[in-house]
DNA sequence: CGGCCATTTGAACGCGCTCAAGCGCGGTGG
DNA sequence: CCACCGCGCTTGAGCGCGTTCAAATGGCCG
């Protein structure tokens, strides 16, 4: 499996999802929580489609580790990437009441995801309510900011901005699962899989990499490996306001 | 103003907003926010912003009345709309646990808004905790689901899907609010705004509706008045699997 | 009637697409 | 061990969709 290294590398991580998960949680809480997620959860390898639109799914999975794109696609054949979650977000198919998933969930890596029914998040809510909702209204509320951003430069932006745009979202929320980035990061997307986030053709991602390559913005040689070499400069392409973007699309660091 | 019209058919729809807005709610709970909302109402004019991205707001608005439109704009002077709330509709400028507006909340018509602070919902919250988060989370998660389906066409459509799809969505909700519109209904928007939301030029949208209208799928004959004459014809070119899509975008008649 | 704004239409450009061929690399089997 | 195969990246050629710029038309209000 050709993924396997990004996987192992991100289960080394100093900051292990667990305690991103449980962020803000008190102990007791954390430890129940903790010992539910482990409880339910899954593996599956990259390629597979762990629920798909219009398939019957639990109101949402908590993703542990690797990487998830949640996608719908057109009868034509082609696909969207509508959001990428990372480890320590929450992936919402269907809307709490309803159980009909709205996009298909696709695992980009080998991943590990934990399945709450809704009867133990019940249970969690009676134990702790307003932490865990706390929580995931957070993770909510910043998917919805960098949605918002991505429809923004989908509608009326440029191939180069919404590149730009889409590599620089996915290093900040790298950093912030791991602050020893150092401006370099493994992105496991193929530029197809990246055309489909960021609503271009293949071809032409490929060519919009070697611009910004070639203009000395990025570090592509390690292939699946980007080093930023001009962060200011990318962030000007991607019509970026960095702290703003940073408050808006990551989790917060304190809970009300 | 020009929309005042607009804003006059709406409020004497049979279905009234505040039906609508408490809907599923119990009687007493009922009471109290319908009261809480007319306390709290406040009303702009077209054209007016009442929330610009970065402003410090409340954490939510309920629609009372009228179209509200939330958008993002470049620096170049573009400007995304990410969403058109109807009545009855709730408006989340801003995370919970936050203050900051993510996009300017815009009037496209007068409209009425109540505009809850927080340690009001809370009050309400401790009173009938169920119902109300149960029907914010109902409305987010249908808005949700209609912005994934814009994104799907922003990204992968082609200007015809794009145009085809927004007013067969406006029309769905539309309809939902009145079931008696007859394939007929009032559309407060500019082709600049209609542009503004399906992410094309308004010149490209004229061209657009004028295509669809010679192929006889709509007649837009009385401006800012759209007929449906071929509602399946529409729906395909859109790429609407019509019921799904009514299940997803429309929030549910029952309560949990 | 005059002014303003939205719509409509024309003309031309160019961005990003499709189609197609070539390259590079890692994995597999002879 | 090397040849082959397959997948993903790269590059070229050409096209077409949607853009911008510009001007004309139409409708509404003062």
């Amino acid at each position: 499996m050709s993924h396997t290294t990004s996987v192992m590398k991100l289960r080394t991580h100093p900051t292990a999802p667990f305690d991103l998960l449980t962020h803000g949680l008190s102990g007791p809480a954390r430890t129940r929580i903790t010992a539910l997620l482990h409880r339910n959860a899954r593996r599956y390898t990259a390629g597979s489609d762990i629920v798909r639109e219009g398939d019957n799914t639990v109101p949402f999975f908590w993703v542990l580790d690797g990487w998830v794109a949640l996608n719908k696609s057109l009868e034509d054949g082609h696909v969207q990437t509508i959001d990428i979650i990372l480890p320590s977000d929450v992936i919402t198919p269907a809307a709490w009441e309803r159980s009909i998933s709205t996009f298909d969930v696709h695992a980009l890596t080998d991943i590990t995801v934990s399945a709450l029914p809704l009867t133990d998040l019940d249970s969690l809510e009676l134990a702790d309510p307003p932490h865990v909702w706390a929580s995931i209204r957070n993770l909510s509320a910043a998917a919805r900011a960098r949605i918002a951003e991505r429809v923004l430069r989908l509608g009326q932006g440029s191939a180069e901005m919404r590149v730009a745009y889409v590599l620089t979202e996915l290093y900040l929320r790298i950093s912030a699962l791991d602050d020893d980035q150092n401006m370099n990061f493994h992105l496991p997307l193929t530029q197809q899989q990246i055309g489909e986030f960021a609503g271009l053709s293949s071809v032409h991602v490929c060519r919009t990499l070697r611009r910004l390559s070639r203009g000395g913005l990025i570090d592509t040689n390690d292939h699946l490996n980007i080093t930023i070499k001009d962060l200011d400069g990318l962030v000007s392409i991607a019509g970026i306001e960095l702290n703003r973007l940073k408050a808006e699309i990551l989790p917060s660091e304190t809970q009300a």
